[in-house]
DNA sequence: AATGCAAATGCAAGGCAGTTGCAAGTAGTG
DNA sequence: CACTACTTGCAACTGCCTTGCATTTGCATT
């Protein structure tokens, strides 16, 4: 009784990776298309439990390695805690800024670092394929408290 | 009956800390320092365990911590598989280029994106406190293999 | 619409990196 | 040397993630 064609929003897409279209795996498409940010799989898992009907666990983890695989999503490590962080890959290369306060994530859209990787790649003798740049900090919120108490780090 | 004096190498820079000189302790510091990479709880834990006297591998896990709370160590990220990395703060900036091919860490000394940081800082509401930067590809020996079979990424 | 089959899922158990509680051992102090 | 607080080994445990297996489901074919 429920979006029969949002569901199968994905379907084409799904099929043209040789899987199937399921609810689960639309489900996650889903939510992943809509977070701003990577979800770690414990995320998506909660947040289907409750909005659609019950997963497993295993389901999710299986589901994002199943995407990753096909480069639908990328998937990585969140530098404080051993957390796997998924988000759909829109081909598209992001940066994120890491609030060392509040443990929010900001996007940055341009890559700062393109060009430098470009002439890098002709220096060393090193076929540079990709890069992670991940920049630590204090937010806007944080900022203020951080001025009147930091002192080491 | 071993290295009394070279075993103590480092009880002034550990009492320092207000921290206890143990053999292990020593120990382990020394393999940092001696080690050119990054190394993983495992690693040490096994070639102290072959090496000195006998360890245990949640004392390896305690004194990295230790360690990396008054900042004498680094811990970090592997991206691809979920082990934690911990080497020698040097208090030098350094990045490092990893093969994906052979997975052998390279490091780079200069960071390449140092004034880019001093840039950025001043572009955005975020205080930059640090920064990572992850370099893949693949390495002198590897490129030749990829260049026979790479296709996709 | 019914059938068949491989792929997908749920469930429960397992694996692995890292953590913790506690008793015993040891460094540093007087 | 004795004392105390910090360290360590040991074993059990946690949390994230994976796997084996029986069941279900998508989807192509009849």
């Amino acid at each position: 009784m429920i979006l029969l064609d949002e569901n199968s929003k994905y379907k084409e897409l799904l099929n043209r990776e040789g899987i199937k279209s399921t609810r689960h795996r639309n489900a996650i498409l889903e939510l992943l298309e809509e977070s701003e940010f990577p979800l770690t799989a414990e995320q998506l898992f909660i947040t289907l439990r409750d909005k659609t009907a019950s997963i497993d666990l295993s389901t999710v983890y299986r589901t994002l390695d199943t995407f990753a695989s096909k480069n639908l999503i990328v998937k990585s490590n969140r530098a404080d805690d051993g957390k796997a962080l998924y988000e759909l890959n829109h081909n598209e290369h992001k940066h994120h800024l890491l609030c060392v306060g509040c443990h929010k994530l900001i996007s940055i859209d341009d890559c700062p670092i393109g060009e430098l990787m470009q002439t890098l790649k002709n220096k060393i003798d090193f076929d540079i394929t990709g890069h992670k740049l991940e920049i630590y900090g204090y937010c806007h919120d944080c900022k203020k408290y951080n001025h009147t108490l930091s002192s080491d780090t």
